[in-house]
DNA sequence: AGATACGTTCGGGATAATCGAAACGTACTT
DNA sequence: AAGTACGTTTCGATTATCCCGAACGTATCT
């Protein structure tokens, strides 16, 4: 590839930052370096590629692989006439917004669900339950709106988004 | 508090909820029973409070209930004459936006960081990195357009976000 | 000063995550 | 059929994480 020993330390920088962001998402270190790795080749790469490249194994390699696609971050491309699987780093920016918004949507879902079950059940419970669910419907209001957001958010592209809201008066 | 075995198995719906939710994003359980266990109550809860009602240590607590405050999800109220830390939760919609928005600004201007630097970096490296150079710039403009989306989000309220979007033409 | 009631920090033991080697399944080739 | 080149799964060892009890520091009382 490009054995410039100077070049090389550049690439750390983002690898160094996938690994970083990884973590904080709770993922480990493999799935970052996979990442970065990904990223900064010019061409697809197999399980074996990445092996080499990363020195971790291929059973680790092949794990994290399928995570990476399964969070929309990396890209199985099929080859005709190949059995390897190559992959890709998603570098579309409407996926790579859709992958930046996932995890808030899992969250406001999941809570919004959770919420709605309470209320359900809370209603048809004798104690006096007034102030917690007053405090229930407020969170569930919030979660909602957040939802609806969410939604509309991924209807525009970056751009689109930014240039309404610029033009927007508080 | 409240006794009532429905109401309690109403709860749980909430506590589960936040417990997979701090999964999804790396934390540890007591994280997720403890923000759920702080939601349902109806007054700010001591340290003491929560280990009774968590059932985790008093160590476990006070080292979670931190990163809690860390992450802007529990809020510390001091009362005047008392040496307790009472925690509420924080309900208010545009603290809570912010929370859910900090995760993505974070991952933004850290993949961004590492993009400016590994761009400078490559600048004075002799190998030919073109191809490389100008994916790392397109990703750039992502990141950047992100950055600077997330900043415009945070200047509006939930509902002025849905009402300019929704009124907006595709 | 001593006692008390806090929050916090510090080991250590249990528990879970991670990773590599090897086995496995499968499609294609010889 | 045997061989090959893949991706995947399994298993065990290493490693990191989680959580508790105990010790600690520090105000505020008595």
């Amino acid at each position: 590839m490009s054995p410039d020993p100077t070049c090389e330390s550049a690439k750390r920088h983002i690898i160094d930052a996938c690994v970083q962001s990884a973590k904080i998402k709770g993922y480990n270190d493999a799935c970052g370096v996979l990442r970065g790795t990904l990223f900064l080749s010019e061409e697809p790469l197999s399980l074996d590629d990445l092996s080499r490249t990363t020195g971790y194994s291929k059973s680790t390699v092949c794990l994290n692989m399928n995570l990476l696609e399964n969070l929309g971050i990396a890209q199985r491309v099929v080859i005709p006439g190949d059995k390897r699987s190559w992959y890709v780093a998603v570098s579309d920016p409407n996926s790579m917004k859709a992958v930046l918004l996932t995890n808030i949507k899992k969250e406001a879902q999941l809570i919004l669900n959770a919420l709605e079950q309470t209320e359900r059940d809370l209603g048809s419970c004798g104690a006096n339950t007034e102030k917690i669910q007053s405090k229930i419907a407020a969170m569930r209001h919030f979660y909602k709106q957040t939802d609806e957001l969410l939604r509309l958010i991924s209807r525009f592209t970056t751009e689109e988004l930014i240039d309404l809201l610029s033009k927007a008066k508080i």
